[in-house]
RNA sequence: GGGCGCUUAGCUCAGCUGGUUAGAGCAGCUGGCUUACAACCAGCAGGUCGGGGGUUCGAGUCCCUCAGCGCCCA
């Protein structure tokens, strides 16, 4: 076999020894039942997937394993996905590399928080002190119980180890080859540890700033999000003509808005510089309608004079584009939306608040105040119509509206202090380090530039939330009380992983806490990607084994969905460019995602989710992965019972073919390649010496499935063809050269195809490989040249087709006249061209012995198969081989 | 609005750099208890490769265009 791909650049890789079998021991009655808990037991007994530390970097494939939330239901696209991930890691196993295969838990963050809640019944009020005797109720309670941030914590930690355990079971039954003693989670010390490090390292470096700033606030679960967080979602809406007095003279000017309820917080209109009917009017002051508050008309090229009049308003803040006015415009700032979604009190009359009748404008805000976003919308309409500013009827549009994906009202736009990465200045590194980095499949590249490209702030990564990895930072309080963020108190690295809201920074004392001359802890928690972007260091031990990192970083691959492609993949690109200015990994393997049997998205919602378990159950772990690796890499793949019972026909298949491979072998003491001679033996070997390149060179490149096709598609033709053609011989009790001969080429063919197979369905290939070795096959080379290099120089893989041909036909003519297999056919015609008749009858005992074929004749002429029966002397024709 | 992907047998999908008569499995139909396997085996049938145009000796494959579906981004 030719080495291909990247098989020459690892020859310093150390290849497996093939174990000499032994004498086999096979089961009368060979089943499946029972291997996912026999082997997983066995597996983790013997350390079969333990990782070897003492491997240097060049023989290690490292994989960046995601970590699934463990909060969520399990999910059957889990084991899709993960199944591909596994066949790579057992290949480049038994390819010699020492794999680093940790499990991860993703149980950091909102998720956890809401089952927290739901759970137990509780609510989190950073308010109240820890209580060390609290515990939770056995079941939610009918009123929610407010506890202590410290108390909810815990419970969330007691949570996700009741969780991490599902999660495990699932993996093993499934047959991940995980190093189960390299786990780590997200919310663990080595976790903080490491994101607060990181962190404190951007601040040092200038990577990460903090600023007072309008954000993308989410009022339901009261914490800010970032743009990878959001979506937008249709919603009905509807213009609105507003007219606006002018404040010098008798005009008016019309604008149109979706957003009535924002007029309070209007500061300014706008229109296009180059729109001839407002150029006059720019410059000049306008007076709102209710709240009488004096706005000046700007110009400014985002201004659409397409869209409604021309004119727009500008208020703090009613979407992005309101931020970009207020800050290229320099407008001030007037919040009427509070961070709870209602209307806040505002002081009209007061400085930045001033009107043209304050009490006026006090009157009418008492209106909405205190309402929410929707129910001021709907006062306010109807207060302008009978102020007469409402001009027109409403337009009722569809439009896009910005969402929290997690959540259930549109987002609003608040000014709150965060803290922010710069990714904006690093775009152009960050598109280069997507041309570097290898993409299974190469289309998905697509997907992480546009997001890239499209990027249109800073990271923010403050999370207005209870659980999940602190800032490891204090501010001084001032002695008049406020707080000074400008001069933040930063944990030294040695005291890591810190909680600002129990820890108290050097040179305090826990007492001075919220005191004047004293310090607060940053109040929020860090966006749970900030942590999670972190997997190569965290998986890798970074903080606290250095030398474990240097042996699996940067990793190889990075195996993921794609809608997590802008989140999570974008991020760790971002903190391992900031952090050792390289990729994280060389390779990325996208997987798609798993559709309802009806090819439909799979939701709660709609109630179609799919569960994993019950799957395992009837039909077995190697019928599931079966499925699951049949999935193309990267194209959606709906759920298909069918597969997996398919699946599991192979696996019952293997089981049966061993066993009848490993019966006839059982007087032999060895399989020596040189005992095949016999050219049908050669034949079928070279041909799945053709199928081992395949297959090593699909997988190489990530290409699973195609590994899987060729390998079965070869076994079956094996045993229809194959076996049924040498089984007479094969059974032969004699010591000579042919029935030798199709033993020992039996034994091979079946230790490369038990092989080739393992890493898709590793319960039944372990458990027929231990009928005759006392290693695991997962530990075995993965089968190359010089195995099969024999009979790849000898055999002629016409042979094996000639005669699966001729067979082929003598079937057709006994269905045709409905007897039975075993019938003799008196006499068989076959008609070709000499030299093919040449290599069929170097397979034409077989092909009698297969056949039930008394007399064989061969003829040259023009191809023809002719099969005569006893008795009736009618022939049946068939078509030439 | 921009981008990406998909469209091949009733269903699920292969078909790689163009090259015999377009393949597989499932479902369907017809048979067969055959000492590895009846949870099995053998065979049959089923397709104007989404529509149209082009390049070529030759197109499921390359180019253009249209349509439908899905996703990503705005």
């Amino acid at each position: 076999m030719e080495t291909t791909g990247n098989v020459s650049a690892t020859t310093e890789i150390h290849r497996p020894e093939l174990e000499a079998p032994r004498s086999p021991e096979v089961p009368d009655k060979p089943s499946l039942e029972g291997l996912e808990a026999k082997w997983s037991t066995r597996w983790e007994e013997a350390g079969t997937y333990r990782f070897d530390r003492s491997a240097p970097r060049a023989r290690v494939f490292a994989i960046d394993t995601p970590p699934p939330t463990v909060s969520g239901s399990l999910h059957i696209g889990h084991m899709f996905s993960y199944t591909h991930t596994d066949a790579i890691a057992r290949f480049r196993r038994m390819r010699g590399y020492d794999v680093f295969y940790p499990m991860g838990w993703d149980d950091n963050g909102l998720p956890t928080e809401r089952r927290v809640q739901n759970y137990y019944g509780v609510r989190c009020d950073p308010s109240l002190r820890y209580d060390p005797s609290f515990s939770p109720p056995e079941k939610p309670g009918k009123d929610t119980v407010s506890i202590s941030r410290p108390n909810f914590i815990e419970l969330c930690d007691r949570l996700v180890v009741e969780d991490e355990k599902a999660f495990e079971h699932l993996w093993r039954t499934l047959g991940l080859s995980v190093d189960w003693s390299q786990n780590y989670a997200t919310i663990d010390a080595t976790s903080r540890r490491t994101s607060q490090h990181a962190f404190l390292r951007m601040l040092r470096t200038g990577n990460v700033y903090s600023t007072e700033a309008p954000t993308q606030w989410d009022v339901d679960f009261q914490t800010a999000v970032s743009q990878a967080e959001m979506e937008d979602r249709d919603l009905a809406g509807a213009y609105l003509r507003l007219r606006f007095a002018q404040a010098a003279t008798d005009g008016a000017v019309d604008i149109e808005t979706t957003r009535p309820e924002l007029l309070a917080a209007c500061v300014a209109l706008v229109a296009h510089p180059e729109d001839d009917r407002y150029r006059t009017l720019v410059g000049h002051e306008v007076i709102t309608p209710l709240f009488g508050v004096r706005v000046p008309v700007l110009a400014h090229e985002l201004a659409d004079p397409e869209k409604g009049s021309g004119v727009a308003m500008i208020c703090t803040f009613g979407d992005s584009t309101d931020v970009t006015w207020w800050r290229e415009l320099s407008l001030p700032t007037r919040t009427i939306v509070g961070r709870n979604g209602r209307l806040r009190a505002v002081p009209w009359g007061d400085e930045g608040w001033a009107s043209e009748d304050a009490a006026a404008a006090a009157r009418a805000y008492g209106e909405i105040e205190g309402r929410t976003v929707s129910q001021a919308r709907a006062r306010i309409v109807e207060m302008l119509g009978e102020a007469g500013a409402l001009i027109g009827e409403p337009k009722p549009i569809r439009h896009p509206v910005k969402f929290y994906e997690r959540g259930d009202r549109p987002l609003e736009i608040v000014s709150s202090r965060q803290w922010y990465v710069r990714t904006l200045v690093m775009r152009e590194r960050l598109l280069e380090r997507g041309r570097e980095l290898h993409w299974h499949p190469p289309h998905m590249r697509h997907r992480y530039e546009a997001w890239v490209e499209g990027l249109n702030g800073d990271w923010n990564i403050s999370r207005q939330r209870f659980f999940g990895v602190s800032f490891p930072v204090w501010y001084p309080v001032n002695d008049d009380g406020s707080i000074d963020h400008d001069h933040p108190l930063l944990a030294s690295d040695d005291r890591l992983p810190v909680d600002p809201s129990s820890d108290v920074p050097e040179g305090y004392r826990e007492d001075q806490r919220g005191e004047p001359g004293g310090f607060v802890g940053d109040p929020d928690v860090m966006d749970t990607w900030a942590t999670s972007s972190l997997t190569p260091q965290i998986a890798g031990r970074r903080e606290d084994d250095p030398d474990l990192f240097s042996r699996v970083f940067p990793m190889d691959l990075r195996p993921q969905a794609h809608e997590i492609i802008r989140t999570w993949l974008f991020s760790t690109i971002v903190r391992t460019e900031l952090e050792h200015g390289c990729l994280p990994w060389t390779d990325t393997a996208i997987s798609g995602w798993v559709l309802d049997p009806e090819r439909k998205k799979m939701s709660k919602s709609r109630g179609n989710v799919v569960t994993p378990l019950p799957l395992l159950e009837s039909h077995g772990a190697d019928g599931v992965r079966y499925w699951a690796a049949s999935g193309r890499p990267g194209v959606d793949t709906a759920v298909d019972e069918g597969q997996m019972k398919v699946g599991r026909r192979l696996a019952i298949k293997v089981l049966n073919a061993s066993r009848f491979a490993l019966t006839r072998r059982r007087t032999q003491a060895a399989d020596q390649s040189s005992a095949v001679t016999v050219p049908l033996d050669l034949a079928m070997l070279h041909r799945l010496a053709d199928v081992v390149v395949e297959a090593t060179t699909a997988l190489d490149s990530y290409d699973y499935a195609r590994a899987l096709e060729r390998t079965e598609a070869f076994f079956w033709s094996f045993c229809d063809d194959y076996l049924e053609l040498v089984k007479t011989r094969a059974y032969e009790d004699s010591t000579a050269s042919g029935p030798a001969s199709a033993r020992a080429a039996l034994a091979i063919a079946l230790s490369v195809q038990l092989r080739l197979l393992a890493p898709f369905v590793p319960f039944v290939t372990e458990e027929v490989w231990s009928w005759f070795h006392e290693g695991s096959i997962h530990r075995s080379p993965w089968p190359d040249a010089g195995e099969l290099a024999p009979a790849q120089h000898q055999g002629d893989i016409a042979v094996l087709d000639m005669a699966a041909s001729v067979l082929g036909e003598v079937r057709r003519a006994k269905t045709t006249r409905q007897v039975s297999m075993r019938a003799p056919v008196a006499k068989l015609t076959v008609v070709d061209d000499p030299e093919r008749l040449a290599l069929l009858g170097q397979a034409e005992s077989d092909l009698r012995d297969a056949g039930g074929v008394v007399e064989l004749v061969m003829r040259p002429g023009p191809a023809e198969v002719i099969v005569e029966f006893a008795q009736e002397s009618t022939e049946s024709e068939g078509r030439g081989p």
